[in-house]
DNA sequence: GTGGAACCGGAGAGACTCTCCGCTTTGCTC
DNA sequence: GAGCAAAGCGGAGAGTCTCTCCGGTTCCAC
């Protein structure tokens, strides 16, 4: 592991606009925005895109690691705020909204999964920390299955939200099916 | 509706080299094969591939169909050969394994599936079709709630295959859950 | 202030999608 | 089977996008 000098101040500064004017294009084009184009938005040259962000994957992914932390968070305050099943389910639905919110880029991260980008792997680790102490207590609570794990809430959420991307309003109608297919048979 | 001529000898030959190529190809290297390849792979030009598939889409969109409908025609088959419960499972399972076998053909067509290609939205009636037999069958055998259209089932085993892409181990885990969410509640 | 490392930006190479049009093939007519 | 119009072919190339390279500029430690 390299020390990681800190950037340079113009480079940071750089490097968030960047970042902004790529959240602004992925959620108006959706993932296929031209890079050229972000940073012509951003004020800078392709040059200092690229070198930032060595190609769009990363950037894609540095972009979603951005929105993953703050629902990670979130996760957090809410576990605070709320009994656990309520918040568990509270979380499920939080989620869902962004991703709803972001049409097209769950689909490009998706597809990026396969790639094993080192950032994408991290994200996948900060979500199933979040979801991981919420889920627990959901199912203390007798809630939701004991045999239930992070990666089935998060893949399932995830999978809904891509299947109903094009039909938000059959959204929550799913996710209600999938809720009940996690809670133990006796409930 | 204008009579539809039909195509001369060569040029439905070359159609099919190039669907066969263009299969071939997407199976191969995900959705992202290029055009000018599969043109040369068929052994046409390029020109001779964007007449009978003006874009990307068309031919993605136009192998999927094909697909579809073999596996409508096995559904039917599945409807005569097991009793209802167990052909609903067994369509599921079959459905999975398709997708599973085109690693991102799925979620190429998915992303389309906004664009409203005429296409596709005949592919989903198909669907429909298949599955709207299987499912009223279940749900006559107690097997599978009332409220549950064919719609739902589409949309949630689709969504757990996309999930699931990256991690294949996991696909009959959670299509497990899901199919408990479908079952009524006092089975 | 100055030296040099870090960073910038844009010209341009390479790849891909899609179009245009002169030439070839097909199949109908006699 | 010869002739002919329509249908189809294929490849050169225009337009666009991704990503690289490098001469010039900016920052910051001293």
């Amino acid at each position: 592991m390299t020390t990681e000098r800190p950037l340079r101040a113009d480079a940071r500064r750089n490097r968030e606009k960047v970042m902004v004017a790529a959240r602004a294009a992925f959620t108006e084009h959706g993932e296929k925005a031209t890079l050229d184009d972000i940073a012509r938005r951003a004020g800078v040259g392709p040059g200092t895109l690229y070198r930032h962000f060595p190609d769009r994957e990363t950037l894609l992914a540095e972009v979603y690691r951005n929105d993953i932390e703050v629902l990670a968070e979130r996760g957090r305050r809410l576990q605070e705020q709320f009994p656990p099943s309520r918040a568990f389910a509270e979380w499920l639905r939080m989620q869902f909204d962004y991703i709803k919110s972001k049409r097209g880029l769950g689909t490009a991260v998706k597809q990026m999964l396969g790639t094993g980008s080192p950032t994408l792997v991290e994200c996948k680790g900060i979500m199933r920390g979040a979801i991981g102490d919420l889920l627990v207590r959901a199912q203390e609570s007798g809630e939701i299955r004991k045999d239930v794990e992070p990666d089935d809430v998060l893949r399932l959420v995830h999978g809904v939200v891509l299947a109903t991307e094009t039909a938000p309003e059959m959204a929550d109608r799913l996710l209600g099916f999938v809720l009940d297919g996690l809670r133990p048979p006796s409930a």
